[in-house]
DNA sequence: TGAATGATTTACT
DNA sequence: GTAAATCATTCAA
């Protein structure tokens, strides 16, 4: 299997998001291997989006990586505790990037299990941005690495085809007319999904 | 320099 | 259902 090439970032948001489910994501450590499906996705596409981070064309240290070339990582910390990680997407200049929130694991379960202090059976393994960024040792070292580099420890492999679904974002709600965007995407027949608003995801408004 | 605040998770009642 | 945990980043002064 070979890693995803730049081109497959170099797209519209909105398309890597979609296209972002079933794809596998990979990370290699010094403690060992863990792989897993990618099973949930947001998509962000500042300035004009009111609920990214780089609304407004703002351009921070924080910010700085998704004003670069795709196919890097944003990787920030929320909640005084918790990381999430995106995909840089599009072009250099436009501040767009995809929020991985959920895997399925594939390879070194128990490692994330040990990582994550629970049973390696439990599906809170990996059912949200933060629980996966802890399996996968996810952290400030990752932020900015060039996902396409041959060197780079953390990469993304083509996956199986995936059944897609759409809705809102979760957690945006301050964001007015652009929370009701359906910018979430998922695998509706994956248990891995993130538990938030289940009943919300029906609601058809 | 200091105060406010989250693209969340977890443990409670 | 609600609330606490906990701190990097941001923005005002």
């Amino acid at each position: 299997m070979k890693r995803l090439p730049r081109s497959f970032y170099a797209r519209p948001v909105l398309e890597v998001a979609r296209d972002a489910i079933g794809k596998l994501l990979v990370h290699e450590t010094p403690e060992g291997r863990v792989s897993g499906r990618i099973v949930e996705a947001e998509a962000y596409s500042g300035p004009e989006d009111r609920a990214a981070h780089s609304y407004g064309g703002r351009r921070t240290a924080r910010t700085e990586v998704m004003f670069g070339p795709p196919g890097h990582a944003y990787v920030f910390f929320v909640y005084g505790m918790h990381w999430n990680f995106n995909l840089v997407t599009t072009a250099a200049g436009l501040p767009h990037a995809v929020l991985i929130r959920a895997v399925e694991p594939l390879e070194g379960i128990e490692l994330m299990a040990e990582r994550r202090g629970i049973a390696a059976a439990r599906r809170e393994l990996t059912n949200g941005p933060g629980k996966l960024c802890r399996a996968f040792a996810i952290d400030r070292a990752a932020y900015g690495r060039d996902l396409t580099s041959p060197e780079s420890p953390l990469y993304l492999l083509d996956g199986p085809a995936s059944k897609v679904a759409r809705s809102p974002r979760i957690g945006v709600d301050y964001a007015g007319p652009w929370a009701a965007r359906l910018y979430r995407f998922y695998d509706p027949d994956s248990r891995y999904v993130s538990p938030f608003r289940r009943a919300g995801v029906a609601r058809v408004k």
